[in-house]
This record gives C-alpha cells, sequence and structure tokens, in this order.
DNA sequence: TTGTACGCGTTATCAG
DNA sequence: CTGATAACGCGTACAA
C-alpha cells in the first residue's frame, strides 16, 4: 500500500537542469546554489567561483515558476493596456520595459482595448500570475474588478491620467487640463469663437476628458461650447472635412481656431487646407494633442501638447519598484506623479486679427 | 529528529485561495478542482455546477505558477521584439496578443532594441519561465543564442522576415525583395538614375537588406547602384535634405527617383519639396516603405510599399498555436509563411518624361 | 467518474 | 557560512 510497484518514474523533462544538477557538480547543497543566486553574500567566495563556473559551463538558468511558487513573489508585473498598437501605448510599453528589464522583473502585457470589461478579463487572467504589481491606464473599473484590486494586496499603479481620490497611485497627467491649456492658448489670443473636434469612436474617454477640459475654459470666459463629434474613423479625414466644414460657413460665424483630439486629425486639416487655398492660420488657427513626428514638418508646422508618453511608462514601472523596494509595513498612502505635457507652440495656432 | 518542534507554519500568504479551499467547500477532492478546469468532461455534471457555483462565489482562479511547475509546460509564450515603441513591432505585438490571449497564452514580451546580444539576454531571462514557444523578430543569432534555441526544443518562430534554409518557422516577407520590388517600379516606368536612402542608424538591419534587393534590381538592369546614408537621425530632416541635394545637383546627373527606406524619410521629402518650389514628382519621382497613415494624404500622395504588420504578428501567434495543438512526435520541418507586401502606387512614384 | 500518492524546482525555516 | 526538511499549489500516474 505504501509502496507501488515501481518507485514511480520522474516527470522530469529531458534537457532540464535544475538547482540540484548545479550543486551535485560543486559538491554543494542545493540550497547553497540558490543562495548564490538570491543572497550571493552569504556564500563564501571559495564556493561562488566554483557555482560560477559550472553555471557559466551547463548554462544553467534558474526557473521562475519554481521560484515564485516557492517564494509566493513572481518576479512579474503585469500590465493592461487599451490599444496596444497605438503609439501612445507603445511609448507607454517601452518606458515599462527598459525599467523592469534593468530590475529583473518580467512585464506580461494584456491588451483592453478600452473595454472595462476586457480589463476585468485580464484583471483575473493575472492574478493566476501571482503578478507582484500591477500597471493599469485608466482609473474607471467594473466593480468586480475594483473588489479584484482591493483583494490583492499589491502595488497598483494607473498610468496616462492623474485624478484625485483614487486609492491606487497615479502617474500620469489631467486630460482635462490639457484640453483647457490649448484652449486658452487661443482665448489668451483673443479668440472668442473656438471649436473643438472629437474622434469618431467614443472608446477614447481620455479625449472626451480633453473635451471637457476645453467646455471648461470656455465656460470661463463666458463663450459657449462648440464641440464636433467625428463622423468617419480615419483621422486624417475626420480634418479635411472640418476644413471643408469651416470653408461652407459664412465668415462670421467661422471659429476662428479648432482644437482638434490629436494631432493626425490636425494634420489631415492643414494638408487639406493647403489644398484648397484656404490659408492657415489666418483662416483658421489650429491646434493638436500627442506631439507627432509629422507636427513639426507640416506648413504651417502644426502647435500640439506632447505628454510624456515614455516618461509615464518609465515613472510607473519606477513607482512600482520602489513600492517593491520598499518596507510592506509602511503602508505609503497613494501618490501622485505628475508628467506634465510640453506645449510646442508653432505657426499653426496663430490668431490673426482681420 | 524527523519531528521538529513545531509543525513548521505554513508559508500560504493571507487571502490566497488554493484548489483545496474549493475542494473542500464542494466535498470533492483537489483533483477533481483541477480536472474541472483542465478536462471539465471528466467531472460529472451535477459535480461541475457545484463547482462553478462556489469558483465564481469566492472568485477562485488557478496559480498558473503552480500549474506550470506541476505539468512542465507553462502557457506562455515569449516574443523578443527589436524596438517596441516604433509602430511597426507595436502592430506585431497586437497580432500576437489578440490572438493568443484568445487561446489563454500569456505573452512575455522583451526589447532588444536591434542588438544581438540583448536578445541573447532576452531568449536567456526567458528560459527560466519555460516557454512552450518563442517569438523571434530576426534571423541572425549569436552562437549562444542558437545553441539555446536548439536545445529549447520548443517551436520557434522568426517572424518579419522571410529567409531560406533556417532550423526554425518563418512568418514574413523578404525585405530585399521589397526593396527590388520598389526599384522596379521605377525601372518599368523607364527611370534609370534611381537612387536608394538608407536611414542614419545602422541599426535596422531590414533597411540594410532593402537596400540590397534595391542593388541587385539595379545591377539585374545594367545599373549603378547609388546609395546615400542618412547623415542626421530624424526621418523628415533626412527626406528634406535629400531633396535639397537634388536640387542643388545639376538636372542631367539628378535622381529620376528616389526609393526612402520608410515612408516617414519620403513624407520629409514631399514636405520640404512643396516648400521650396521643386515640383514632384516630375522634378523627382518619391516612394516609401511602410504604408504610413499619413502618406495617402500627402501630395503628391505618397506610393509606398505597406507589409502585413499586424498579420504578421497574428500569423506568427498562429504557427505557435498549431504547432502546439500538433502531435508532439510529428516532428514539422521549419515552415515558411509568406505575409505579401502591398504596393500602394500613388501620384508621387508617377516618373514623368521631359 | 473519483480519489490517492507523489513529484515539479525552488525557497523558508530551523539547526548546526 | 552551510545544510536538512518541508512547504508552495497543482498535475500526472495509477488505483478503485
Amino acid at each position: 500500500m505504501n509502496r507501488p510497484s515501481s518507485p514511480r518514474a520522474s516527470r522530469r523533462k529531458a534537457g532540464t537542469r535544475t538547482i540540484r544538477d548545479v550543486a551535485a557538480l560543486a559538491g554543494v547543497s542545493s540550497i547553497t546554489v540558490s543562495r548564490y543566486f538570491n543572497t550571493p553574500e552569504k556564500v563564501s567566495e571559495a564556493v561562488r567561483e566554483r557555482l560560477r563556473e559550472i553555471i557559466d559551463r551547463i548554462g544553467y538558468v534558474p526557473s521562475q515558476v519554481a521560484g515564485g511558487l516557492a517564494s509566493g513573489r513572481g518576479r512579474v508585473v503585469c500590465a493592461i493596456m487599451q490599444n496596444i498598437a497605438s503609439a501612445t501605448f507603445a511609448d507607454l510599453v517601452k518606458g515599462m520595459t527598459d525599467e523592469l528589464q534593468a530590475s529583473g522583473l518580467q512585464l506580461l502585457l494584456a491588451n483592453a482595448c478600452y473595454s472595462q470589461s476586457l480589463e476585468e478579463d485580464a484583471i483575473r487572467a493575472f492574478l493566476g500570475w501571482h503578478p507582484s504589481a500591477l500597471i493599469l491606464t485608466r482609473d474607471d473599473h467594473t466593480p468586480a474588478a475594483e473588489a479584484m484590486l482591493a483583494a490583492l494586496n499589491i502595488p497598483v499603479v494607473e498610468a496616462w491620467g492623474y485624478v484625485e481620490d483614487r486609492p491606487y497611485h497615479q502617474v500620469g497627467f489631467p486630460h482635462a487640463e490639457a484640453g483647457t491649456e490649448l484652449t486658452r492658448h487661443f482665448l489668451d489670443q483673443g479668440a472668442r469663437r473656438v471649436r473643438f473636434v472629437l474622434p469618431y469612436a467614443e472608446e477614447d474617454f481620455r479625449a472626451t476628458q480633453r473635451a471637457q477640459g476645453y467646455a471648461r475654459a470656455m465656460a470661463a470666459a463666458g463663450l459657449v461650447s462648440d464641440v464636433r463629434r467625428a463622423d468617419v474613423s480615419d483621422d486624417y479625414e475626420v480634418g479635411a472635412r472640418e476644413i471643408d466644414a469651416v470653408r461652407a460657413a459664412p465668415r462670421d460665424t467661422r471659429p476662428q481656431a479648432i482644437v482638434f483630439t490629436n494631432d493626425y486629425m490636425a494634420a489631415g486639416a492643414i494638408l487639406h487646407a493647403s489644398d484648397c487655398g484656404m490659408d492657415l492660420p489666418a483662416d483658421c488657427a489650429i491646434a493638436g494633442f500627442g506631439g507627432a513626428g509629422v507636427s513639426a514638418r507640416l506648413k504651417p508646422a502644426l502647435t500640439t501638447l506632447r505628454p510624456g508618453r515614455y516618461q509615464i511608462g518609465q515613472q510607473a514601472a519606477r513607482t512600482v519598484l520602489q513600492l517593491l523596494a520598499a518596507d510592506p509595513a509602511t503602508e505609503p498612502s497613494a501618490s501622485r506623479t505628475l508628467v506634465p505635457c510640453e506645449l510646442l507652440v508653432r505657426e499653426s495656432s496663430r490668431i490673426v486679427r482681420p
């Protein structure tokens, strides 16, 4: 009963070396090899030397999986993006990987496609990996997601936005204020009819937040908001159509300036304007958002508000690293790190008085 | 000796639920819960129902870490990009995650920054995760990396390129032929002086491959290659300077057409040309590579060769899934999947006979 | 269909 | 500084 006929075959996969193989070769116990990796200062110089040579020779790499299970803390940071393919999130990812790779942490990535529900699914899937930290890119979650986050008991960073009264760490900038800043740039020049153009898809809630900042700035100046929602998905085409709309309107009701949700729409406007004989910025001033590379090359060069996308990713990762390094006892209240945008003022946004 | 004074405290982290907690609640053994997740058809309908309810209620998520260790095969696919922040690799990543997330596989990402040595480091780091497959984005590796790949004994896919005589699966397109195709596009129109412009950084070896394809096409037509290497890193500026260089040259030695390594350089050229009174494509025809969104909006609209970036990522993931699903016994020889580029012929590349 | 026993490769704990 | 032992949470093999 206590001894089956055969002593049960090993389940080892061929070619897999373990900490014990290394230990045997070095004539030490396996725990010493473990210490060699985790707390080398507790291993004598002589043994360390011997182990280094053996590990190099047989190309041994410790199993993160086994280590994670045994220690309870996997060296994993999970991040959920809203649209991995976009330049915005690609830069965020680069900032995070650059910082995490250096610390030996592995980044696990998921794509939520701007959906709360997909974000919830991703969080749930990540639970199984026992992450040491979680980086999100929105601050409104489903109740189920909030519950999981609260129960997780690991550092959670909400990157990209910058919001008050959240229980988690914030790294980013206030999007509403970004809209306000661009609007004020025009108001300060004396413009009174300023339009804001939203993209076709409602999914990007950040764009909506910027529109709210625009509306606040207009209201504060005693002006009427003029928000238009695009009717095509191609950003360049949106810009082109806006130019056509402006041309079709009587001069005295035309917007003097347009703030576009992103630089691609603004670029579409500028490229189309030069095509149909419209004189920018005299006929209509333009500003974008994002700091796209092409913005400086357009004629007129595009004024844009450039967020520190890479820096936000980097800072989010740094925040995680600090929290992991800190004494878990010192409960740090949710921090907020502002990574400001840079307003690049160029020719396109100059208000020309008639 | 065999019984320490205290029966050794549990190392369980507070709040962590295990398969056994679920089993206890359901009044079954833990293996039944395991089967519920892995082979539900082997669990009776009644038990399944009960488990479903309990798992939902307590929010249990199986540990991927423990499961991976026990089964020997983690549900992990590792991918190494060359520049995560670029649109190219961002699209690849999206294609891969879209496909893998649906299959419950987790993507582990690393960034090699176009460095063979960093790629080797990333492969080594990935070894510790016992990946079920590996996706690379180059086909020349360090000897150490090749050795690890050979020893790994898991599916390896080299994405983005399309090369013969590699021991691994290929998904992509031949970059040299991309250069050839763009060059022929001009030669077929009767052009004889065609220039190829490489970026400043030598790191992107794919650009060099496209240049080789250009050189072959020129040689095949009995023409002399005219490859220029950019002297600034800003792609738009490169394009602008090329236009200046063309204008400075006598008309009868000017290139009739330029193939740019990427669309941003080409866009820089077009934007600058309209600025300094150069008439494109009459004065010089232009083609780019990449299928950037802005290309269609330029004046003249830019001819470009658009690779199926998303599709390549997707197909690389599909290849991985197929190989994982296939009988491991059937050793499939390295497959090659061509994801062709699309030549978008627009106004910028029309050769105008004087 | 369900259960028992044990191992996966590593680390925490305690002992020397 | 080094080692023996047990645990981490789950899946495989085998038995019922």
